[in-house]
DNA sequence: GTGAGCTACGAACACTGTTCTACACCCGAA
DNA sequence: TTCGGGTGTAGAACAGTGTTCGTAGCTCAC
């Protein structure tokens, strides 16, 4: 009688399926699921765990501990991300620069506070290598200086990554209230600029109406990043 | 003495001064010295109190949170911080951006994980409000396209804090391991390019000294802040 | 069929941020 | 000088966190 179960409908608690093996992607997946459903502050292990219906320890198996959990989770994120063909015309080459940042922060938008999970990941990894060959293969073609090939791909990333962070951390605060309260946000901001003394703060109050317009964070990034190109450029046209 | 007090001997536990009144600035003072000391990780409302002296829960009767503490912290930090004369003459004006740049690094390197502490903060508040209309004056001396004003200063931001933000996590991870170890995570890192196939990875491979070159932060930092500004000047010439 | 090695589990530990209630103190009014 | 009253402090408690442990059961190779 080493194993004699109970009689199944003396079973307690919900009849379990067979129970499903874990893996490192069904965790990571599940692990996805919370963070888009509930925001980085409420990704923790015991999470993870629920939405698995599984212990939280069981994890631990296939899982060091939660940076690990999400380290996988960045490099499954960037796997899918575009990185364009390398070409030696000028033209061409800035205008794929330009399609690679935008989807670059597309990639870090397509989950709820993404960016502060992968901020201050390692960028080496063996996943990650591919990519990032293909990458400075695109760089490279560009007709850089040397030093700038490897720098420029690095600029652009610890920018968009910053960019995105801060633009989900205020979009997170937004979330955090409900929509009525949310114009009355925007409306604070506003009036803020507007009540600001034009004498004491002429820049700042002058710049009101270019703040609420910045706040359409595509064309704020569009800016920063067309900024980038040129002063490529500059560097290229110079070496 | 108006007031009797027990008689010292038989004071209970270590022998306490008149108990001094807590206030914002004293508890944001102790908080850097965990910060430098602990590190970020280990900064918790506890600590703090601990490094007072005091109940964990004296804190919350100046600060509403540890978030509101932490904002606190990252004002303090910015408050000394240098911001540049307005100038209309273009190369003095690259110039003191360049100085700017790198003061407001430095500014966020002048304590441990200061950067994570003020990343995602809202930069608008009363106590900010002065330093960036200073910092907007001299933005604006340069001679910028309207929009770019507050757009510059706002993009070269965010890249430094983002920059920072991963030199310091790197940091972090260096002084987490015995200085023997440390020349072993960097030596670790050179033969991991070397290995690398050249066949498979031929631009990874070739860029290899110049990742190592690269992990000297000031000369990658200058490089970027030299990029931004030549797109900047080419924008200026533009408009 | 049987044993060995995984792997899931529940409980526990040492933390975290935050709140509550009660106590001690200081200050100003009487 | 006496007497409250409000403020600032303290301790305990709550709900939550990441992580580890020993145990029990399952699966697979032999």
């Amino acid at each position: 009688m080493s194993k004699q179960r109970p009689m199944s409908w003396l079973s307690t608690g919900a009849d379990k399926p067979p129970r499903e093996r874990l893996s490192v992607p069904t965790i990571v997946e599940a692990a996805y699921a919370v963070l888009d459903r509930d925001g980085f502050d409420k990704l923790s292990m015991r999470a993870v765990a629920a939405e698995l219906g599984v212990a939280v320890s069981s994890l631990y198996a296939h899982v060091a501990n939660k940076d690990a959990l999400m380290h996988q989770m960045w490099v499954r994120s960037f796997l899918d991300s575009y990185i364009p063909e390398p070409t030696e015309d000028r033209e061409e080459w800035t205008e794929r620069l330009r399609l690679w940042a935008r989807s670059t922060r597309a990639g870090l938008r397509s989950h709820r506070d993404l960016a502060r999970v992968s901020m201050g990941q390692t960028p080496f990894s063996d996943e990650s290598l591919p990519l990032l060959e293909r990458t400075m293969a695109f760089f490279r073609s560009g007709g850089l200086p040397e030093e700038l090939v490897m720098g420029a791909g690095d600029f652009m990333s610890t920018f968009i990554e910053g960019f995105v962070y801060e633009e989900q951390v205020w979009e997170e605060r937004m979330n955090s209230v409900s929509p009525s309260e949310r114009q009355a946000m925007v409306d604070e901001v506003r009036e803020y600029f507007e009540r600001l003394d034009p004498e004491l703060y002429p820049n700042m109050s002058r710049l009101g109406p270019v703040v609420m317009r910045n706040m359409l964070n595509d064309d704020r990034f569009d800016r920063a990043i067309e900024i980038f190109i040129q002063g490529l450029l500059a560097q290229a046209n110079r070496g």
